[in-house]
DNA sequence: ATGGCGTGTTAAAAATGGTTAAGTTTTCTT
DNA sequence: AAGAAAACTTAACCATTTTTAACACGCCAT
């Protein structure tokens, strides 16, 4: 079981981080690592990837561990993430953990401290978590991330690259909010307004496609973003 | 029926709240974790969740546990709370169930006589709690909060956002007070003259909506908040 | 009773979103 | 490399939602 755990490490500093990832590996977790804050990013909401668990070095150049954290945070509210930081202070620890960690620790630190915390939380998330990408049911929708393919009554949508972004986010929190900012920055990278009005054309492609199951609705809550309502 | 109830866990310490989660967790109780008093509020606050009990930290950064709990029970006057208090000291305690505490426990404490209290009170509030789940009845009118659909005579009425929060709180205080600062907070998330004039057009909104059923009235309470009044 | 403050109500203004189609850019195909 | 197709952005227009303004009225302390 924790040979199938996926887990996203982002530690700038070369030497720790290539240390982490081969005690890691070498313990049987499958390990990637970015170099900074915003490759991790990228690899995160990349559509083809799905984590267990993210380890965040606070201090990281182009995008800092906390930053990143409260950006996963929007994009995926159960997903549990833990720092690594040299500070011990404690508003940078309150600071983790009102971003949503699930732990915080200190360097120096042990390999085997590391571990252990670690499988404490994938213990704990471990069957809450349904990563199971593949094929997912959106109402009687058949929707597969990895290919950019809706399955309708009359055969196979192949998704834009759009589409398939922006439809994976609202599965992802369906019947939670997304959040229009965080969207924006997920998949145009940047929040402005042309970007705002481009997804909302996209937002009625998708209404368009999903239009087939009648129980499913992209709500809009003003101001704030969309909802993918699925009723039983 | 222990299975299926939410409670939320204000907790800002790391190991005491992953203690208390796993452990409540494992006597099959649904916790939810906030690590600040804010990030609690929101939790509460949002539209799809309903918890029937909250486990408040008294010391906590952001938003103490005395402040949460006293603007939760602005917004609703029956949800049980008790306090977690590294201070034993009378006053503190008092200020606690002056401010509505259904218990107020002392650390340290057993995992055991939490757990007790938490039945006890669970057990006794059992009945009282209605599962804001699905569909509620407002007199005649069905109310779909989860989806911001009115049931009316001439069909389903879409709510929109702000029209829907409003009439979510009023539900929850069906035949209570609603604060009106407090439901400014909740709703508009500042107390400002502006958007106080806001929300009085959004209650001539609701008005206008519930005058199918002569039963339902929303009362002002001059300067003090609104009170939906549904006679039998 | 009266003057100020809070509320009721409607309408206008401003902000945000829905949708279609016309441009533009990118990618594919040959 | 050129033309076609697909993907994406921008524009335009309209609809909806929310805020602000305006004015009327009632409550309540003095």
């Amino acid at each position: 079981m924790k040979e199938n755990k996926n887990i996203l490490l982002a530690e700038d500093d070369e030497n720790l981080g290539k240390l982490l990832l081969s005690y890691l590996q070498a313990k049987g977790l499958h390990v990637e690592l970015a170099r900074n804050g915003k490759t991790a990013y990228e690899l995160f909401n990349s559509t083809n990837q799905s984590y267990d668990l993210l380890i965040l070095d606070v201090m990281m150049p182009e995008m800092d561990g906390f930053t990143l954290g409260s950006e996963v945070r929007l994009l995926d509210k159960r997903i549990p993430f833990l720092f690594l930081s040299a500070k011990s202070m404690k508003e940078d620890k309150l600071k983790g953990f009102g971003v949503g960690a699930d732990d915080y620790i200190t360097k120096p630190f042990s390999m085997e401290e590391l571990l252990a915390r670690i499988n404490a939380i994938l213990k704990r998330t471990d069957s809450k978590q349904k990563n199971v990408q593949e094929k997912i049911h959106v109402g009687k929708i058949q929707y597969e991330p990895e290919l950019s393919v809706l399955h309708l009554n009359d055969g196979a949508k192949k998704l834009t690259t759009k589409e398939n972004m922006l439809l994976r986010l609202l599965v992802k929190n369906q019947n939670e909010l997304l959040d229009r900012q965080a969207a924006l920055r997920a998949v145009w990278g940047d929040d402005n307004y042309f970007n705002g009005r481009s997804m909302d054309v996209y937002i009625a492609k998708l209404r368009k496609l999903l239009k087939e199951d009648s129980n499913i609705e992209i709500m809009n809550v003003h101001g704030i973003g969309f909802k993918l309502l699925v009723k039983q």
